[in-house]
DNA sequence: ATAGTTGTGGAGTAATTGCTCTATAATATA
DNA sequence: TATATTATAGAGCAATTACTCCACAACTAT
């Protein structure tokens, strides 16, 4: 009925995912995306709209595989701390293979000025909830378990500890020494409430 | 001898400094600039060498004015857990005069993925130098006056505090609700060691 | 084979970018 | 008043941007 796509959209956004994630929305060009995707200029915006639609497709594509991730990290049969020390160490390893820090690419988005679109702050902030709400979970159960005071606001130390991961996010972007990633993960499990 | 400058480079300095604090080294093109300021083309030119040379000079003044303005907190005679929360309310009040959040020039520039240059990222480097001192002497003045235990490694807890700040200033880019920042503000305070 | 439909490649476009160049204006000194 | 010197204004430029357009390719159903 009609020629067939010559390339296999996923594989198109994880590539659009790396370049965005690597250089962020307004530092990614059109030429960039194209390139590394392999594709011609034509089937890209035949495809795919515009580049703030293939980004939303991409902060989609992190919200269901890496937030999903986290989300699990949270939710885990473990004890709140181990949970928590998973999530920092989680949050701040290296990407496989390289030097550099992985990051993550919701709070980059979320950090991006260049980023204005409404549909793709939509989602961040939506993300945002979700993230908030998995370590609310997260604190819950470790009252249930007993683990800390039932007296806890959950809401207020869920809010805390999504702020220094997001601290350690923004530590991240500048490659600082290990020891200071370990000073902030060990003070922040050491002054973890009971 | 020559024609004079006809106008002020510290007010030029200044508007420049309110543009990128908005729109960030790559948001903010040299028009948006030249208009803010008020000067011709030529002169802008003439007089900064260029977009990079004139943000290095915003950056500086924001280390004279607002990092100074931080590290006389952080030194001042009060209680170590006042102080902080001064540091925290300080860092999350919102602009004079308008509903946004002021926000953080270094913090910023930190972050902002369309700044390159060795300059400017180097005194960026500087800066956060210089605001993990001023914690750490915030800690240790807190020693001295026997408020924590003097087993507390120094530097641990500042790069600590440093980031739960640096996680409030990323937050705050989304215009979150005061609620949030209360939250996260009272329970870092509550956690605070003795 | 042919018609119908959709994908592909890539030349082309209008707008914007940071910055240069030059004619001229304004001043201090001689 | 003439000269030397620097500032100003703004036209202009090469490069890049996101995106459009269209001739043509590739496929299926008849």
């Amino acid at each position: 009925m009609a020629r067939p796509q010559i390339f296999n959209q996923d594989t198109v956004i994880d590539k659009a995912l790396d370049v965005f994630w690597q250089k962020g929305f307004g530092g990614a060009s059109t030429k960039d995306l194209i390139n590394a995707a392999g594709i011609s200029n034509g089937s890209f915006f035949n495809s795919f709209g515009d580049k703030k639609a293939l980004y939303l497709k991409c902060l989609q594509k992190y919200d269901t595989v890496y937030i999903t991730a986290l989300e699990n990290l949270l939710i885990a049969p473990l004890k709140f701390k181990e949970k928590i020390k998973n999530v920092l160490l989680e949050a701040t390893k290296k990407s496989p293979g390289k030097d550099t820090y992985e990051g993550c690419f919701f709070f980059n988005t979320s950090i991006d000025s260049s980023v204005d679109d409404a549909g793709i702050l939509g989602l961040a902030d939506a993300i945002h909830q979700r993230i908030e709400k998995a370590f609310v979970s997260a604190v819950d159960m470790a009252k249930e378990a007993g683990e800390i005071s039932k007296d806890i606001d959950s809401t207020r130390l869920a809010q805390y500890l999504f702020n220094i991961v997001n601290g350690l996010r923004a530590l991240l972007l500048n490659s600082p020494p290990q020891s200071t990633i370990n000073n902030i993960i060990n003070t922040t499990l050491d002054l973890l409430p009971s």
